[in-house]
DNA sequence: GGCTAGTTGAGAATGATTGTCAATCCCGGT
DNA sequence: ACCGGGATTGACAATCATTCTCAACTAGCC
């Protein structure tokens, strides 16, 4: 079904949009990637940045995370498969991290349960190195 | 640090939420347990919901569940210490399990990047036998 | 150069959550 | 039972991220 990805047109803002989140490691807010188009003089409606990050994660071409107050936030990532994310709290340094052994329990345990159609969540925070007073 | 638990006064208002809380099985969302207060006829304000249930999180009392969408979902749970949720998708019914070698996992994974002050945030979701079409 | 459907953006609308602050209530002391 | 004061409440405003609206604009194609 489907397949058939809506067509997406190349425009200024478009391509500003996947320029800052080319140029940026962490995760990072809509908001955020907004006020740092305003800076660099490639203003874009925070609209179109919403509407723009969200067909990206359609086409799978940006990750998300949920932060503990419930914003959004958005990275380009570099894995093509599921993956999940040790993000620094302080400064949002992110290191993409493999869990096999968590995908195996994590269905085995749903199945165990009677559960279908799974799929997990699963992200770990903490203080990175160069964060530490 | 603290330990001093500030003072909890047995309130008409406290004691409404609880019982809320102990008679439903699911996560519920702050605005449904105020839905929920009101049908019973016992009342509470939508800002007194809120105070009380962090005021219950605070004291792990309940446990906490971000939904996809952003909002905060709240249930009384069994377990006395760290767990986890497979939780159905469309009726909410919830099974606390544990994964202990999930939590090493993480905190070793952590470790070997720098990170320090380590948490993470696992949740299931899927489909239960009931809600099988 | 035009056509047209996809795209944009300013601003309004939504919806959850938090802040305000005067009125009210719990509870230990009396 | 009666006080007094600090904890608690609640109606309402405020905040904040995100979505919606819709007229104006434009990329890609003839």
């Amino acid at each position: 079904m489907s397949g058939t990805e809506p067509v997406r047109r190349t425009t200024r803002q478009r391509s500003a949009v996947l320029a800052v989140l080319d140029d940026l490691e962490q995760f990072r807010s809509a908001q955020e990637i907004h006020t740092e188009l305003v800076r660099r003089g490639d203003s874009v409606g925070l609209s179109t940045v919403y509407r723009t990050l969200s067909a990206l994660v359609a086409d799978d071409d940006v990750d998300t995370l949920l932060r503990d107050d419930g914003e959004t936030l958005y990275r380009r990532c570099h894995g093509e498969t599921h993956h999940h994310h040790l993000v620094c709290r302080s400064c949002g340094a992110t290191v993409e991290v493999d869990g096999p052994a968590v995908e195996t329990w994590a269905d085995r345990l749903a199945a165990e349960h009677g559960f279908d159609e799974v799929s997990h969540t699963l992200e770990i925070f903490g203080r990175c190195e160069k964060c530490r007073v």
